[in-house]
DNA sequence: TCCCAGGCTCTCT
DNA sequence: AGAGAGCATGGG
C-alpha cells in the first residue's frame, strides 16, 4: 500500500509527489483507446460514463479537473491504479538487467483498471488490427450506440449492443469482428458470462470463461483480464511481445518477473515498440 | 500495388 | 495438436 497525497480544491483534485505516472505512457500505450492529448501534458478521455480532463504539471502535480472527491475516491483512484507501489515492483524486477532497462524506459506506465465490458469489447476489436483503426472503431461504437452525455458519449452497454443486428453494426466498419462483438454482447447481457465475477476466479478459470465468446482467444482474454479485472499475473502475448521475448530472453519471461507479469508485459511492449525491436 | 496491423476460427493433416 | 489459409478494413 502507498499513501497518496491528494486534496480537493475548487472542484479539482490535486495529487502531489506521485511517482511512476506519465500520462502519455499510461494513456497512449495501447491499453485504452478513448484518451487523447489535448494540450501539453493535458489529456481528455471518457471512462465509467464520465468525461475527465487531467494534467501533469512541470513540477509533478497531477490535476483532475472538475472532479469531486467522491468521484476521485470511488472511480479514478482505482482506475489509475494509484494504490499500487510501482517503485517497489520496478526495484524487484530490476534484478534482471534487461527488465531494469525496459522498466526504466516505461516507468511512467500504470496498468489501468477499466470497465470490464468496454475492455473486453475493445480488445475483441483490436485483433489483427492497428491502434489507430481500433480507436476509430471504438469512437464510432460510442457515437452511434453510446449514451449522449452532452458533448461526449459513454461506451454502449452490452445490453444495448445485444439488441442490435449485424446490419446495425455495419456503421462501425469493423469487418469480421462485428459478429464477435455481437456474440460477446449477447453472452454478457444474458448473464451467461458474468464479467463481474472474473476477478474472483483464477486466471486460467477466467480465461476459459472469456474464451466461450466467439472471437476471444488467449490474447484478447488476457488483455481483458489484465486491463479490467486486476489479474496482473495475466500476460497477453501479441506479435510484439513474442518478438521481444525471443530477442530479449530467448522465448520465456524470467522467473522473477512472473508475479507481476502483466505489468512487466507493459514495460516490454512499450520498450519493444519504442525501440522498434526486430528479429535479427 | 502489396503488406501489415496488440488474433481467431476453421480446416486439414 | 500443430500448421496454414482466410478474414474486413484502412494506412503506409
Amino acid at each position: 500500500m502507498i499513501k497518496l497525497n491528494y486534496k480537493e480544491l475548487n472542484n479539482n483534485i490535486y495529487i502531489e509527489n506521485l511517482s511512476c505516472f506519465d500520462l502519455k505512457q499510461t494513456l497512449d500505450c495501447g491499453q485504452a483507446f478513448r484518451w487523447e492529448e489535448i494540450g501539453d501534458n493535458i489529456w481528455s478521455g471518457v471512462a465509467f460514463g464520465k468525461l475527465l480532463k487531467l494534467e501533469k504539471t512541470a513540477d509533478n502535480i497531477i490535476i483532475l479537473y472538475n472532479t469531486s472527491l467522491s468521484d476521485f475516491e470511488n472511480i479514478w483512484f482505482d482506475y489509475f491504479d494509484f494504490q499500487r507501489n510501482y517503485d517497489e515492483i520496478i526495484t524487484k524486477i530490476s534484478q534482471n538487467p534487461i527488465l531494469k532497462s525496459a522498466s526504466e524506459y516505461g516507468k511512467g506506465i500504470r496498468v489501468l483498471n477499466q470497465e470490464p465490458w468496454e475492455t473486453l469489447c475493445s480488445f475483441i476489436i483490436s485483433q489483427n488490427n492497428n491502434i489507430k483503426r481500433i480507436k476509430g472503431i471504438v469512437n464510432r461504437l460510442c457515437e452511434n450506440f453510446g449514451e449522449d452525455k452532452g458533448g461526449y458519449f459513454s461506451f454502449p452497454t452490452a445490453e444495448k449492443i445485444a439488441s442490435l443486428s449485424l446490419e446495425d453494426l455495419a456503421v462501425l466498419r469493423s469487418g469480421f469482428r462485428a459478429k464477435y462483438i455481437l456474440d460477446a454482447a449477447k453472452k454478457v447481457a444474458s448473464g451467461e458470462i458474468d464479467l463481474g465475477n472474473l476477478k474472483n476466479m483464477t486466471v486460467d478459470e477466467a480465461r476459459n470463461e472469456l474464451m466461450k465468446i466467439k472471437g476471444v482467444g488467449p490474447k484478447v482474454a488476457d488483455c481483458a483480464l489484465l486491463f479490467s479485472h486486476r489479474h496482473i499475473e495475466a500476460f497477453p502475448k501479441d506479435v510484439w511481445i513474442k518478438r521481444a521475448l525471443e530477442v530479449l530472453f530467448g522465448g520465456e519471461l524470467p522467473e522473477e518477473a512472473c508475479e507481476y507479469a502483466g505489468i512487466v508485459q507493459q514495460y516490454i511492449f512499450f520498450y519493444a515498440r519504442e525501440t522498434k525491436l526486430k528479429i535479427d
